[in-house]
DNA sequence: ACTATGACTGATT
DNA sequence: TAATCAGCCATAG
């Protein structure tokens, strides 16, 4: 069957919506379970290029160690930190506690994205 | 082809 | 624990 070979954009995007509410991840994660190992950076530039239709959960991505993506006190940061709470999720002194992080069930995850 | 840039990382200090 | 550094690689000019 003629695979659709979805974009690097595409399968970003389509990680990015796997990660369940109430839970984070980092950008590197998302680009190796997007297939893009070595790529964090281009995960970081590529959400910023989503359409809000999407309604991509963005603020659930975090730099490695859950970290705010965004420098302490910029009202970007001051967002992401506003709609973890409201999932949940506890922001400390700009970073989340182990206990968030998303732990993927690869077999399934896969499944779901078709790759 | 080369350089600069960035919603990043991991190791080092 | 926090700040710095160097490596990273797709994109844009």
């Amino acid at each position: 069957m003629s695979q659709q070979t979805p974009s690097k954009q595409e399968k970003i995007w389509q990680t990015v919506l796997q990660i369940p509410a109430g839970k984070i991840a980092s950008y590197g994660q998302i680009a190796d379970l997007a297939g893009l190992p070595g790529r964090a950076r281009l995960v970081g530039k590529t959400l910023g290029l989503a359409p809000d239709e999407l309604r991509l959960p963005w603020y659930r991505v975090m730099r490695s160690g859950g970290q705010l993506a965004f420098a302490a006190g910029t009202p970007q940061a001051l967002a992401q930190q506003q709609l973890l709470l409201a999932e949940g999720v506890i922001v400390r002194n700009g970073r989340v506690a182990k206990d968030f992080w998303w732990q993927p069930d690869l077999a399934e995850l896969l499944f779901k994205l078709q790759y």
